[in-house]
DNA sequence: ATAGAACGAGACGGTATCGTACTGTTATGG
DNA sequence: CCATAACAGTACGATACCGTCTCGTTCTAT
């Protein structure tokens, strides 16, 4: 059982991420949260000092989680495992549209901007991990610069969850670890 | 000499791209052209009607042009030729502002959604010349889905431009095109 | 030169939103 | 059971913004 309390959390909660789902970010409006969940606006306040904080807490929890990978995949199915998790957290309608709101507000707002670089930096790590695999087994070249081989890897699952020029499934995931391990099969280029 | 319409025309389309770019789509507001431009507000709609309007035109004139490739140049070249425009337009520190906001404003704003689909349509179809090329030169299998390839191709630019994992500049793009071409050589998996 | 279009300046009403304040009610932990 | 913390409901002032309107001025095409 749930105390009062976190029950007008959650409802809150609940109703600005709909908000946030139908209209953007500027949809995400105090009256509109009072209207739409039921609770009080000074109940509201009671919760979070202010409309931003509100909007910062939703958004802290719409980013996903990236379950880091088991070590002891190796290189070449723990780069498969990465990338299937990628596509189905950006198959997610909900964040295929809050990740625009985030892209675009992190450049003007500084608490979003501040969530948008935990997660950014959580995720890193995870992926960071399968490539210092790759380094360990030698398919990598150590002085190799990660950030751009993720960015070569994860590039293409980005774009198609924001443009949708191409479906996000595993045909695309197969085809994208495919093209990543044929460049660097060839002791990449220099 | 430009005639006074014009003069007012540019001014307000100047004040409104800078509040764009300073603080976002919300940003641009009538007064603050107003206050901005020095144009009257009575001047403003007389030549936008509504402020949407204002911000469409905004966002119209923002939109890069993508140059159609010189077809004699072949698959390889032209594709060069092609990463190379797309990195100096990735690269423009306004459009990169600019990208996020469309890419938000285009799922709750149909003018938006219209004005990123020609767009991306134009875009896409300069892209595409440079596919058909390598499937005429027997380089892409024909029946291949070109929105996926275009997917493998731009997308990490595209990411390099909104989260700056790496920079934009020419490594990347012929690190890019070298894995692209290397993905290509083995008759491409399937 | 002059008629008419375009402009500057700003008042104005209307609406949306934020955040506060107050009053009475309800749930909850000790 | 009961003190109190949490709540609903709502009125309120303060801004910010939109779009309209008026009036006097300035440009511009003919």
């Amino acid at each position: 059982m749930s105390t009062r309390v976190e029950r007008t959390h959650v409802a809150v909660m609940k109703a600005a991420t709909e908000l946030l789902l139908e209209g953007g970010p500027s949809a995400i409006t105090i009256d509109g949260v009072v209207g739409r969940s039921g609770v009080a606006k000074s109940t509201v306040y009671r919760h979070w000092a202010t409309r931003d904080e509100l909007v910062t807490d939703v958004f802290d929890h719409l980013t996903p989680k990236l379950e880091a990978l088991d070590a002891s995949l190796g290189f070449e199915d723990g780069l498969r495992a990465l990338v299937r998790q990628l596509v189905a957290m950006l198959a997610d309608p909900a964040w295929r549209s809050v990740l625009p709101a985030m892209m675009l507000l992190k450049l003007h707002q500084n608490d979003i901007a501040e969530v948008e670089e935990r997660m950014q930096k959580e995720q890193l790590q995870v992926c960071s991990a399968v490539l210092q695999c790759g380094k360990q087994e030698g398919r990598i070249p150590a002085d190799e610069d990660e950030g751009l081989l993720l960015t070569l890897l994860i590039g293409p699952l980005l774009m198609a969850a924001l443009t949708g020029t191409t479906e996000l499934n595993e045909t695309l995931a197969d085809r994208l670890v495919g093209q990543f391990m044929a460049a660097l099969a060839p002791a990449t280029t220099r």
